[in-house]
DNA sequence: GTCTATATGGCGATAGAC
DNA sequence: GTCTATCGCCATATAGAC
């Protein structure tokens, strides 16, 4: 198949770059899909891009045509999937009691997909480590949630919806604490835990909210 | 130095083997500390046998004389942390007001001990995955932590001193959850965060003690 | 775009001398 | 009890053919 007459996804347009056809945007998902099990099962130090191609059944070289290195294949991964999350907790968000629904949606949808609870888990806990690839992301990305639940747990005390002696900041990081902590739990034994449940028994004791 | 002649700490016995004298338990006790460290670093499988041996001064096969294998160490890295932090929350313990004092005892220990922590966060969540070496032993202790915090909640709740509709399992899941968690925000940003008030923030939340 | 072949290096563990 | 030397394996990444 010449991709030169393959059909285009992406209308050919003058002075735009050969290299991204059809093959090779299905590829790159099929990587991309292949390295979030790899790096989820065994955190990204312990996964190895030669399993990754041999999941995607390619070569080493050939992934590595598509993704120049392993960290930069991390970091795509980590994007691609803010994409799916970022559908549950749209931010901003002004109405903080719809962030409280987006809280538990996400939890409920995260015991749907072990892969993506088991990639933040262990990358999450590797990347503490300053000289770690995702450091950064994860440093920006704690304080990027912590913010937006902050500005949310606001709202609630604005309106008079949030328990006494709670403060938004506190209750942001407490809410952040308990979802990743359910989460290593979950992760240990599956069938012991709704972490969706608990979450929202935590949610209801630190607002005066019924969810 | 000639260990037959050296003080013996534990006094000769007949047929007693003659491997253990004071030169091997300081040795063994160096690669422990270093062995912490290095593991608590980058976690298991990204720490070496190579770096830990590096920093006591000795060779791998030095090493290796005293531990048979890295998992071997392993174990005995976490069997010893272990000894440290069982007298701030000593089990069986009847008084649940006791306990969650323990527990905020160990919140402030951990904050002074940067490297236990590291320790933990990072191999209990490596740990997840079911081939890891350390992962019975998380498995455990999670269910060994979980029980004797139920218990605990289950002497405040016969003694009314549990908040309303906070049911003694899950308040063991929850507390569990976000000293896990905080560890997690702390390890990125360790002045953002009081681990200890937090989480004394919390156990005020679920029960009607002055804490 | 994908391959074979290879460079380069770190790893855990063993053999055997001292 | 500690060492040097080495084995065998797996890793990331590059060079160059097709």
């Amino acid at each position: 198949m010449d991709p030169k007459n393959a059909a285009d996804p992406a209308p050919s347009r003058q002075g735009r770059p050969r290299g991204s056809y059809a093959k090779s945007a299905t590829t790159k998902a099929a990587i991309l899909d292949a390295a979030l099990a790899v790096f989820a099962e065994g955190g990204y130090r312990a996964g190895s891009l030669r399993e990754v191609a041999a999941r995607v059944g390619i070569s080493e070289t050939g992934l590595l045509h598509h993704f120049k290195s392993k960290s930069r294949l991390l970091e795509l991964v980590l994007e691609r999937r803010d994409e799916l999350a970022a559908q549950f907790v749209p931010r901003p968000e002004p109405d903080g009691v719809q962030t409280m629904h987006g809280l538990i949606a996400l939890a409920e949808f995260n015991a749907s997909e072990p892969g993506s609870v088991e990639l933040y888990c262990t990358l999450s806990a590797e990347a503490t480590s300053p000289g770690h690839p995702a450091h950064l992301y994860f440093k920006r990305r704690y304080e990027g949630t912590r913010s937006a639940l902050e500005y949310a747990f606001s709202n609630l005390l604005d309106r008079g919806l949030l328990a006494e002696g709670v403060t938004p900041d506190a209750a942001a990081r407490a809410t952040i604490a308990l979802m990743d902590g359910l989460q290593v739990q979950w992760l240990f034994d599956r069938s012991a835990l709704d972490m969706a449940a608990e979450l929202r028994l935590h949610l209801m004791r630190i607002t005066t909210l019924e969810l």
